[in-house]
RNA sequence: GCCGGAGUGGCGGAAUGGUAGACGCGCACGACUCAAAAUCGUGUUCCGAAAGGGGUGGAGGUUCGAGUCCUCUCUCCGGCACCA
């Protein structure tokens, strides 16, 4: 008999599913449907390492897995392809990031379809295409047209001897990611999107999305939402400080005021306490925050440590004993967050190009739909200017334009957008027709995407990194939400569920990064042993949402498992309706001629079917496991039997229960049959193992009938030997029976 | 400091309050082989020759029975961090 090639048998069926398209979405069926997302990769130049993969096939299991269970799924990918690396790899060779994203998404596919993954390649989307960014910068016109964005001076982080500014992400521990300088702050204007506006909605959301517990805590304190009050407090009768407190019933308490110490101009006056009616010193302190609540705050020492250190240092007055005041006897209910509006412009080159002009006359004016995409130019050099401003304002042929409304001359903004802009809505990316999606840019074509929205709205199950938690999570949410406020999306919510996956660490602990050199591409364990393997592997190296390192060494047990499903085409030889060996039998009596057997199959099925809703992978394949060693160890092995350990393993070794199922002469693909069922009569077997403890040791075991009462379980426990033994000349007290399982004897 | 999560064999890890260590790796022995690899079989928590006893980071508690529930505590990982 053939041997198992993983090789081969995985380059034919990649190819033939390419051919039958069956893992494309179906836009006419009537089926229910079910969207699946993983975050979309960024196409680094490393390429990929064995970490990327294992969100891909987790969901993937999920979407086969509902295939078979009759959904019209949708499973698609694309790519993140804006981004620093890109662009610091472009100013470092000079090569255009255009070129470079292109090698690597290239790489980045090869490899990902290598492994089987069930992605629907024709909704395949790119950030960086033209098409797609021409809707991201229309989506930033909405946002415009809703007053939801809006240019405001901040400070930017940058490095005076790169002369550039710095994205967050490449300053480390306040120094510039490259030199080690030490990053300053420099005023710029900013472009801002007000998230702040969403801030009640994003919260309150949070209680109607099937996320887990530590997301949605770690949203809520990043919005962190407070209520308190703001109370006035007079300067010198013709001024007044304002103050935000979560305990305004503590005002009788406050001997002094605090205020940052950028707002000087009350510090060192006197105010009055509204409550006590005292004269209260007005400090300047840096432990008090200018961008929170007023910048200033009322010092009550006896209920907060910080303002105890600080009046016991300045020998302020310390009030223990003082009477509560209600919520809002001296000032207003107010709200506050801690979340900030998300400055959204780069002075960089490998972004969306911000669609507006400059006009003299008539301002910041929004480039009208027909204009878009605005392509972003050809640069030169990808270095950012001396001024810090983006690569793009030296193009002097670009930056100068007419002004769209009043045909004067006018100057492009040169800024572009983070590269968390293209991810915020690529899930409704993936849901565009072919023709809307290169068609043209208007509310007209928007809207005939909407049936599809309504269609696939909300994704049903999103996996990603924590990493993304507060940032493009919660990014996303927004453009989401504000599309939902305005119409165009039917979904206040995108995600329904979200999970997440744990990274895959080197050996030895570390992560997996190109400098360290400990990096593990999937194309050598390809090689070696399989992508089926490496699926098999990568799922059942433990719990999916925890971290866990790489050991090249347990590969192997996977791959034996495998091995041995292929070697059981050797032992086919009956189908339970056969009556070859045994007569006219139907399948009943069959199960009373091999009851464990039927028992554990379906165990199996039910195990496995619920392990994967539940994240439980490894658990899932270690059940596939003991099914098979049963399995092998019969002599015999009913077709139904292995076609039904078939069915189960299909959505983690897709090639090879493909293989092996046309091996067996059905004509249509494993991954389009049945998921199967399992009778819920037949999870316990007719007999069973009772353990017998004596004071909660085990002392021994029989076995019975499932269906033995407590009287005669207890009755033969007693009479067993070393039950006896156990028991001796003491009186038993009391017995414990869990039906079918134990029996417990408490003596004095 | 605050908020999450986790501590179980040589290793990765299983266990609706009911036989702790499933499944897999590794290891040992055996079969096959001239031999090796592969494969198959048996064994593998610790102490002990055995009988038996101990054992899920530590200390208590609830319970007939605790890895699981409660109280205290130690360590590690992740997130936020002067947010009034």
């Amino acid at each position: 008999m053939k041997e198992y090639n993983p090789k081969e048998i995985e380059d034919k069926w990649q190819k033939e599913w390419e051919k039958s398209g069956i893992y494309k979405i179906d836009d006419n069926s009537d089926n229910p449907k079910y969207y699946s997302l993983i975050e979309f990769p960024y196409p680094s130049g490393d390429g990929l390492h064995v970490g990327h993969p294992r969100p891909y096939i987790g969901l993937d299991i999920v979407s086969r897995k509902r295939r078979m269970q009759g959904y019209n799924v949708l499973y698609p990918i694309g790519w993140d392809a804006f981004g620093l690396p890109t662009e610091n790899y472009a100013i470092k060779t000079g090569k255009n990031p255009r070129k470079v994203t292109k090698e690597n998404t290239d790489t980045f596919k090869r490899q990902i379809q290598s492994l089987g993954i069930s992605f629907d390649w024709s909704r395949e989307i790119n950030t960086t295409d033209p098409k797609y960014y021409k809707w991201t910068q229309w989506i930033f016109l909405k946002f415009l047209e809703h007053g939801l964005a809006y240019k405001a001076k901040m400070p930017i982080n940058w490095c005076p001897k790169d002369k550039i500014g710095l994205a967050n992400e490449e300053v480390v521990d306040g120094k510039c990611e490259r030199c080690g300088m030490e990053v300053v702050q420099k005023e710029k204007e900013q472009w801002m999107l007000a998230i702040t506006k969403y801030a009640d909605k994003l919260l309150s959301g949070l209680d109607t999305v099937d996320y887990p517990e530590r997301v949605k805590i770690q949203q809520r304190n990043w919005i962190g939402k407070s209520e308190g009050a703001e109370i006035s407090f007079e300067v010198d009768k013709s001024e007044s400080l304002k103050v935000f407190t979560t305990r305004p019933d503590t005002i009788f308490g406050a001997t002094f005021l605090v205020v940052a110490g950028k707002v000087d101009r009350f510090t060192g006056k006197y105010a009055i306490n509204p409550a006590t009616e005292e004269k209260i010193p007005v400090w300047e302190a840096e432990y008090v925050l200018a961008d929170y609540g007023t910048g200033a705050i009322m010092g009550v020492p006896a209920d907060d440590e910080r303002d105890m250190e600080f009046a016991k240092k300045n020998n302020l007055p310390i009030v223990t004993e003082y009477k509560k005041a209600g919520f809002e006897d001296f000032g207003t209910k107010v709200v506050k967050y801690k979340l900030r509006d998300w400055v959204f412009s780069r002075q960089r080159y490998w972004g969306e190009p911000i669609p507006v002009v400059h006009c003299d006359k008539c301002g910041t004016v929004p480039l009208p739909e027909s204009e878009l995409p605005l392509l972003l130019p050809e640069v030169k050099n990808y270095q950012p200017t001396d001024t810090g401003e983006s690569p793009l304002a030296t193009i002097e042929e670009w930056v100068n334009t007419t002004c769209p409304t009043c045909g004067g001359m006018a100057k492009r903004e040169t800024d572009t957008m983070p590269n968390w802009a293209g991810s915020s809505w690529y899930f409704l990316a993936y849901l565009f027709n072919k023709e809307g999606f290169e068609g043209p840019v208007s509310i007209e074509n928007w809207k005939l995407q909407i049936k599809n929205f309504r269609h696939f709205m909300p994704v049903d199950w999103y996996n990603g990194g924590m990493e993304h938690t507060v940032l493009h999570l919660l990014y996303s949410r927004f453009w989401n939400k504000f599309l939902f406020d305005i119409g165009l999306v039917p979904a206040s919510e995108p995600y329904k569920k979200r999970t997440s996956h744990g990274i895959i660490l080197a050996e030895g602990g570390e992560k997996m990064s190109k400098s360290k050199g400990n990096v593990i591409n999937p194309d050598s364990i390809v090689e070696r042993f399989g992508a089926d393997t490496l699926r098999l592997y990568e799922m059942f190296m433990g719990p999916f949402e925890q971290a866990i390192e790489w050991n090249e060494s347990s590969l192997i047990g996977p791959r034996r498992f495998l091995e041995r499903v292929w070697k059981l085409k050797e032992k086919l030889a009956l189908t339970k309706s056969s009556d070859v060996s045994f007569g006219k039998h139907d399948q009943t009596s069959l199960d009373k001629v091999f009851p464990f057997a039927t028992t554990l199959l379906n165990q199996t099925i039910k195990k496995v079917s619920e392990d994967i809703e539940t994240l439980g992978f490894n658990t899932a394949i270690s059940t596939l496991m003991i099914f098979a060693n049963d399995l092998d160890r019969r002599e015999k092995v009913f077709k139904e039997d292995y076609e039904t350990l078939l069915k189960l393993l299909a959505p983690f070794a897709p090639h090879m229960t493909e293989e092996i199922w046309s091996g067996l002469g059905h004509t249509s693909s494993i991954h389009r049959e049945q998921w199967p069922e399992f009778d819920e009569t037949k999870l316990v077997s007719d007999e069973v193992i009772i353990v017998v403890q004596v004071n909660g040791k085990v002392r021994g075991q029989f076995s019975a009938l499932s269906s033995i009462n407590e009287k005669d379980a207890v009755g033969v426990a007693k009479n067993l030997l070393e039950i006896q033994k156990w028991i001796g000349d003491k009186t038993v007290q009391k017995s414990v029976y869990v039906p079918a399982k134990l029996v417990n004897f408490v003596t004095d």
